[in-house]
DNA sequence: ACAAAAATATACCGACTGGTATATTTGCTT
DNA sequence: AAGCAAATATACCAGTCGGTATATTTTTGT
């Protein structure tokens, strides 16, 4: 009979918490965002925020784990329905297209907001974000490594420095759009990004 | 006899605490750096500060210039070197590979930490910033345009893709590379830079 | 060397920060 | 409906923030 109530109450709000701080967080980093700015986009006051959270780190913490989470699953399902090696590469740049004016609104890609504000202001936020990073390039060379192995791409490829690459240009342009508000600096990277990975590939 | 004194006393001071506090607000950001940040670096109190400048806004944004004005001049001068537009397209990308150590070690590039940060919360530094990029970009778009009349840019090239690609290229390198502390992502981004120049050059 | 002026230091202000101890309210169980 | 525990609100703390008015020191012109 253990965890018959699906949301306990605490849960409920923490998750509510979360959600309500997690575009702030984004938007106006770790430093940037105070206590106030918490409890005016909930509704709540600082003793309900303490009482479900210990301090304003594990709000940013868990906010960001939230905005990532919701990357990753989208990210997850499109490579499932691809069948070639290829085509699951082009997944990061078509998520990007399809998703970025929703990414923008809410304050850009929280990956990069909040590796680039976390440097010396809040190490574990950092280390969370640089984990993120290496992991989505992990990703990336392993898919390059298969398709070589499978013949799909081609021998002589550098996967390392595609992965790299492929992110430098996707977070680049990421950046650049939402600093100069020019949609064309993403949506250049994009194209020019499923160029590189078509570049690589062995038509058949 | 007017301006016989090349320099007055608080002139002096006033590029000893540019110069003194430049660093800081790049490596801390205009919200992360406190007076007490700068009267720490100077040795100067607060009195003095604000003797010489009006408000943070104003040491802020005089930091800013003063890095900028470093780096354009750097890119002025190697510039001039150089005759065929090509070449001069390249000075980019190798002036990335001559300066990122420097650079990263000063907090990175001061263009993409300001236009970082100063989103919502600092107006002034982030349209200067911007200034910045929209001034870059025209260069590079006028200088492949003049290339094209020239013939030795192909006549086909897309000059807005080609400069916004490679900013967001440049920057995003430079941004994952000091995220990171993986300098091969910088590396790897200014190679393809060259490549990319390269495949758009006629070869004589 | 002296006086005027410029430059720097001292001491303080109100506002806001993250955080906490305690009071109050809410919701669940019996 | 009562009582208990969980959840939320209130009121406060010390510290820091940017900024300022004033006192003191230093530089400058004669």
């Amino acid at each position: 009979m253990k965890d018959q109530t699906p949301i306990s109450k605490s849960e409920q709000t923490r998750q509510f918490i979360i959600e309500k701080s997690a575009p702030i967080f984004n938007k106006k980093g770790y430093a940037g965002t105070s206590l106030s700015d918490i409890t005016a986009a909930t509704g709540l006051t600082k003793g309900s925020i303490y009482g479900n959270f210990r301090n304003k780190d594990e709000v940013a913490v868990c906010a960001f784990e939230h905005n990532v989470a919701f990357i990753r699953k989208y990210l997850r399902g499109e490579m499932e329905g691809q069948k070639r090696h290829s085509d699951k590469l082009l997944v990061y740049p078509r998520a990007f297209r399809r998703m970025y004016k929703e990414m923008l609104s809410k304050g850009g890609c929280p990956i990069l907001n909040t590796v680039t504000e976390a440097d010396d202001t809040h190490p574990v936020l950092h280390r969370l974000a640089v984990e993120t990073i290496q992991s989505w390039k992990k990703g990336i060379i392993s898919l390059v490594e298969s398709g070589k192995q499978a013949g799909s791409i081609k021998s002589g490829t550098d996967a390392q420095a595609v992965a790299e690459i492929m992110i430098s240009l996707l977070e680049g342009g990421t950046l650049m759009a939402k600093a100069t508000g020019e949609e064309s600096y993403l949506l250049n990277a994009i194209d020019h990004t499923e160029h590189l990975i078509e570049s690589i590939t062995f038509r058949g």
